[in-house]
RNA sequence: GUGGGUGUAGCUCAGCUGGUAGAGCGCCGCGUUGUGGUCGCGGAUGCCGCGGGUUCAAGUCCCGUCACUCACCCCA
């Protein structure tokens, strides 16, 4: 065993997985983009009151599994469990909602929350998520919904579902919340069930265990008490959902684990990924900014996993960083050569060509060894007889053809080759 | 936080009822003079997670511990 480790539950992504992870990230902050979000760069911690008032203090999230502590100033600090609290804050604060509305922001990093580590769950995990804020336009819903499908689209997956429903607001749900808890006061639950649905009933609904779906048979459900303005709202959302031809599932008992939820709520789910299925999720948050002191602006937003993602690509066997490392390994035979490869080297990084070299004594096979695990599609080989000639042999490494050009015409020859096979 | 499983070469793993370690893959080299991927030959690499105990003898049994892992809980 190493003598250091990484904290427990953190995972690291290293070549060549790393460069999926990548792809992955890029693939889902792209669609983003593509519809109007700009980028916001928050801070990873941010004062712990800011995600007790914003996240909800009866949640796990909030409640054990914060990463807590104090700075020098006795200031109580947490890392950030989850993003859309911070983007509040930064809206806020920086007047953000003075401007034009709705305000749309994407961005991208790690979170951090204390819990027991699994398959897709960890304590540093990553997410890539966006908000808009400052209309209550069913067709925003809609868009956020639509963008997040579409990047997981965008990476090929298939195997994966989105769950929909509608949480109600601040009219309506108060009295569903009575007619659930008297429900559930009927049911016969264990201590700590019973204490879930007295503080937060709604949780109870997605209860896993057997024993409690079994008398939830006949659960009054959220969306047929949804008042008029909410049941409206969520009409409009589905029939724009369908116009942006996005495929759902009715899910009246979804439940999420933040407090802030309000009307339209949705969750992705793989189902190739065991227990820990979901791999994105949002909704709409119509009193969250008021609560942290903004202005009354609703708002809606989404997290998409990128780690869970990345593993679900690979549980569907896809491809997702097909693109190898380098364009081009150039390999020099002898001290001469060696001279003139570090400068064709430089040259051809200098035009964007993605370069390696053989490095060390290891000998011509040897270097075309490494010049062939590289993936490079193109080697560039330099010995005695092209120093003397002022030439390089360039190799195709798909069927092994070679030619010589001269170093004056070098890096035009092999972006000729380059752009020829479609890799630049 | 609760319960189950696993920890042996870089990776995946084998080591039966205790006798001081193996395979495949990978890696390095060679198969003559300046060319990779296939094939053949050769080679290097292990505090057998860590600590303690039983024993003449422990990778193998017992206890503890740490880590990883699966599930519950929760969520991305």
């Amino acid at each position: 065993m190493a003598e250091f480790q990484a904290p427990k539950g953190v995972p690291e992504y290293f070549p060549p997985r790393s460069s999926a992870f990548l792809a992955v990230r890029e693939a889902l902050a792209h669609p983003a983009r593509c519809a109007g979000y700009g980028y916001i760069e928050l801070p990873v911690f941010e004062d712990t009151s800011l995600f007790v008032r914003g996240v909800g203090e009866s949640t796990d999230v909030v409640s054990k599994e914060m990463y807590t502590f104090l700075d020098r100033g006795g200031r109580s600090l947490s890392l950030r469990p989850e993003g859309t609290a911070g983007v509040m804050r930064s809206i806020v604060e920086n007047r953000l909602d003075k401007g034009a509305l709705p305000v749309k922001l994407w961005y991208a990093g790690p979170f951090f929350r204390a819990e027991r580590p699994q398959h897709g769950r960890y304590r540093q995990l990553q997410q890539v998520g966006l908000e808009a804020v400052g209309s209550d336009d069913p067709a925003l819903d809609a868009e956020v919904i639509a963008v997040a499908d579409e990047a997981y689209r965008r990476l090929g997956l298939s195997a994966y579902r989105l769950d929909l429903t509608s949480l109600g607001c601040a009219e309506c749900r108060p009295a569903y919340r009575e007619q659930l808890m008297a429900f559930l006061e009927r049911c016969d639950l264990d201590a700590a069930t019973r204490e879930r649905a007295a503080s937060n009933p709604l949780r109870v609904l997605d209860d896993k265990r057997e024993s409690v779906q079994a008398q939830l048979v006949d659960v009054p459900v959220m969306v047929d008490a949804l008042c008029e303005a909410c049941s409206t709202h969520y009409d409009a959302v589905r029939e724009f959902l369908r116009d942006a031809s996005v495929e759902w599932s009715e899910a009246p008992r979804l439940v999420r684990g933040l407090d802030y939820y309000t009307r339209t709520t949705f969750e992705f789910t793989h189902e190739m990924l065991g227990a820990q299925s979901g791999i994105g999720g949002g909704g709409r948050y119509d009193g969250l900014m008021e609560s942290l002191g903004g202005a009354s602006l609703s708002g809606i937003g989404f997290g998409l996993g990128t780690d869970r993602t990345l593993l679900a690509c690979e549980a569907e066997g896809l491809d997702v960083a097909a693109d190898g490392l380098v364009d081009v390994f150039v390999v020099p035979i002898g001290p001469a050569a060696r001279r003139v490869a570090v400068g064709v080297a430089t040259q051809l990084r200098g035009a964007g060509i993605r370069v390696d070299m053989a490095y060390g004594d290891r000998g011509l096979k040897g270097s075309m060894k490494a010049a062939d695990r590289s993936g490079a599609p193109l080697v560039v080989v330099i010995g005695d007889d092209e120093v003397q000639s002022s030439s390089a042999q360039i190799k195709n490494m798909a069927d092994g053809a070679q030619e010589t050009v001269t170093l004056e015409s070098l890096v035009a020859d092999v972006g000729a080759r380059l752009s020829q096979k479609g890799t630049l």
